[in-house]
DNA sequence: ATATTGTACAACCATATGGTTGTACATAAA
DNA sequence: TTTATGTACAACCATATGGTTGTACAATAT
């Protein structure tokens, strides 16, 4: 999960993933819209890559990245559950405060 | 965004999110928990604060450490932004391949 | 056969991160 | 008043990150 949200705390790499998940992109294609060099492109799909939120797929002499969609369940999934918790305290002050016009 | 999603990529700030957001305590209560030093953990509540993940309340001597859920739901509704795409992309996948027993 | 395209990888640099220890100071307890 | 507690902050260190350039090589075009 750290290297999930690490790969998702940087701009160019969330709109990378966002524009592999649409469909899968070959590194070069990816490349070509950002003004940084081929290679700082390269090391952001390998963070991605690392963090099993993409794979690529060799393609000819092309690579082709798609967007790994349960990995990024599992972040989501994640951040759910925290909000849960807040929900589990929610409740139990409503307990706390008694229940007025509750069926309980 | 960056911050944020930087501030979730570490097992102990998780836990430390995960703790306060179940309701406040104070620094050194969550210190009391970890086996690194005190001002390490005072540094993972700093970085969860810069990302507005928690915010500090001063309460006499101590500093209390709240969990902030809206942040978290904009982390989230991101996470979910993500797989509308992919269920848009699914969708044309679906609408490509021709709708049979579809009343389209 | 030669040139071009797409990728891989290493070396290098500046800055950020995650940890430490030490000092300082305000608040609370003895 | 003196002591203990809770916090803040600076200085320092090792390693990671995000970028660069340069080299190498396989696949495709010309």
């Amino acid at each position: 999960m750290d290297h999930v949200f690490r790969a998702l705390a940087d701009t160019t790499r969330r709109d990378i993933f966002q524009r592999v998940i649409g469909g899968g992109l070959s590194v070069s294609t990816l490349a070509d819209d950002y003004e940084m060099s081929f290679a700082a492109v390269q090391k952001h799909v390998s963070v991605l890559e690392r963090a099993a939120l993409v794979t690529k797929e060799r393609h000819g002499r092309e690579q082709i990245v798609h967007g790994n969609l349960s990995t990024l369940r599992r972040a989501a999934a994640l951040l759910d559950a925290f909000e849960e918790i807040w929900i589990g305290r929610a409740t139990k002050i409503a307990e706390i405060l008694g229940e007025k016009g509750s069926a309980t």
